[in-house]
DNA sequence: AATCAATATTGATATATTTAAATATATGGA
DNA sequence: TCCATATATTTAAATATATCAATATTGATT
């Protein structure tokens, strides 16, 4: 787990808004979509191209997953990864 | 408590070594010397300007802080900080 | 006051990042 | 197959960041 690339990915304005928008992962029971990109495009007023980098990024971080559905793209939270540098941070904090 | 401002501080390398090596801030008790700028100079090998740059944003970042002992600037990892972080983290995790 | 040691700041350069515009690549439906 | 829609990639420009070398500042000591 790569911290330094975690908190470089979440140290961006653009990008922490998309992770605050975002659901987590949906177990396979309760199953519930996420948002798409033209969602976050449309909810943040970003360009398409812009919004897909930034989530290139957050998903080379490894902090977020996408599900194909049909033509769409659903985003989310991984929460185990979010949790971990939140622990990392936490250790380092005494 | 500017989130945003401590990743980006955080998403450095040489930022997260010299972190690593920062003991806590001393409580008024137990009293114990940190590291100065040149004993972080010494065991990252770095220049002195560039490690006092990367101290500085640390500091405006909130998540170290000094003391002055004579001539020396001693540096400490600011705990609360770090681990207000983390739980910002763990929140946005579930 | 003069000097020395520790740290900070400035200026310059190389590299990385952010963003937008244009283009490309799927994939589903007519 | 052709078209429309959703997403990704490429390219280019503006801006930010990291680093080094040189210089400035600060505070203690002689």
């Amino acid at each position: 787990m790569d911290f330094e690339k975690i908190f470089k990915a979440l140290g961006d304005p653009l990008r922490l808004k998309i992770l605050e928008l975002l659901p987590s992962a949906p177990s396979l029971r309760s199953f519930r979509h996420g948002c798409n990109v033209n969602q976050l495009v449309e909810k943040l007023k970003g360009t398409q191209p812009n919004i897909s980098h930034h989530l290139k990024i957050l998903r080379e971080a490894g902090i977020v997953c996408q599900e194909k559905v049909k033509n769409n793209i659903y985003y989310y939270k991984n929460n185990e990864a979010l949790r971990q540098a939140g622990k990392f941070l936490e250790k380092l904090g005494d």
